[in-house]
DNA sequence: CATGTATTGGAACAAACAGTCCATATATTG
DNA sequence: CAATATATGGACTGTTTGTTCCAATACATG
């Protein structure tokens, strides 16, 4: 039983520089030809490999999921300090994200506008990911609460839910390419509200 | 001197028309056909009385903002209340907003994403509209100052900021059809933040 | 009523697009 | 080394898209 020829290119680099395109340009705004540029591969490659355009956006879009994700699990939970430290170190992340993005803004974010409304699997991705943002925060909340940080009586449910939703604004503050202060501003909101 | 046949529809609800389709569907998601299907007008009447599809998008977008900033100042300036109560009330809006956007979110935030990087039009226009937002809150926030109702040495210029930042979470959450909770829980913390 | 001017809507057009096809190439397996 | 099976990339295709064109139309003016 014959193998056949071996893919030439790295599967996953690729997807990644898929993921990059989509990320700047949208679905729509991205023509396939801009993608086998920037993963560097020809058609037939690219149609065998992830199936066609919406495929490999959605593919890229879990892969983008995954890396936020994995990023949130380190710094909150298995990042040092106290839980509300960590939480109020991701919070004071959020200006240094709007300038390193340079436009791009938050793949999560820019997807939910474009394609959510027409497409369900996006919108479910979209769903998962924010609940489980969500719900990792409420957790570092109850930890900090359980710890005295936090007063008992505080909804950790609805602090949670603030929090994300701030978090959402950052991320368009981003793609526009406003001022490091809007993002400053909604960061000491936030962790104003968590004294 | 003859004046020619004269236009047979109301070129402006033609443009809300417009302006609820790419609203819904985006710039580059709206082929020109469902505009005229939305408008009730051919071809050759929707191009000259807008130039094309991208100045009919800009059009629409002037107009939305238009309301929005009308709203605004309807709400903030003519309202019945003290400042601070005034404000209250726009932010305490937000859940309603979210539920009755129905999937539509804000065409200010939907273009903010999807055009501003690629249109520097759109860019200039959601600058500046945000920019009037944003001095609005500020000067409801110094007149709540001046009353009295807000400690001197808050920072107004930093709570307008993170009020709009939030307001822009919400927008996204409205596209995505998330329940009523998480601009409830938006609400409460900027609430919150202006005790 | 005749003339001038702008509108209307559908036909026509060229460009752009996602996706398919296929001859060639390059591995693995027996 | 022969046979098998998959990868490669460029040519090709059918569709979709924004825009233009134009003959017919309808109003305002003199």
């Amino acid at each position: 039983m014959a193998t056949g020829r071996p893919r030439e290119f790295d599967r996953d680099a690729a997807l990644l520089s898929a993921m990059d395109v989509f990320w700047r340009q949208g679905f729509e705004g991205t023509q396939v030809e801009d993608l086998l540029g920037a993963m560097g591969i020809g058609r037939g490659s690219m149609y065998a490999a992830f199936g066609d355009k919406r495929s490999l956006y959605l593919e890229a879009l879990e892969a983008f999921t995954d890396r936020i994700t994995r990023w949130y699990r380190q710094r909150l939970l298995d990042g040092g300090g106290s839980a509300l430290e960590r939480l109020r170190g991701v919070i004071r992340a959020w200006p240094d994200f709007v300038e390193r993005g340079c436009g791009k803004g938050c793949f999560l974010s820019n997807s939910l506008i474009e394609r959510a409304a027409v497409d369900e699997d996006v919108a479910r991705i979209v769903t998962r990911t924010l609940r489980a943002e969500e719900l990792l925060i409420r957790g570092v909340l109850s930890e900090a609460q359980g710890m005295g940080e936090l007063a008992a009586e505080r909804d950790v449910g609805m602090l949670a839910k603030a929090i994300v939703n701030a978090r959402l604004g950052v991320t368009l503050q981003a793609r526009l390419g406003a001022p490091r202060e809007g993002a400053e501003a909604a960061a000491s909101a936030m962790l104003e509200i968590l004294r």
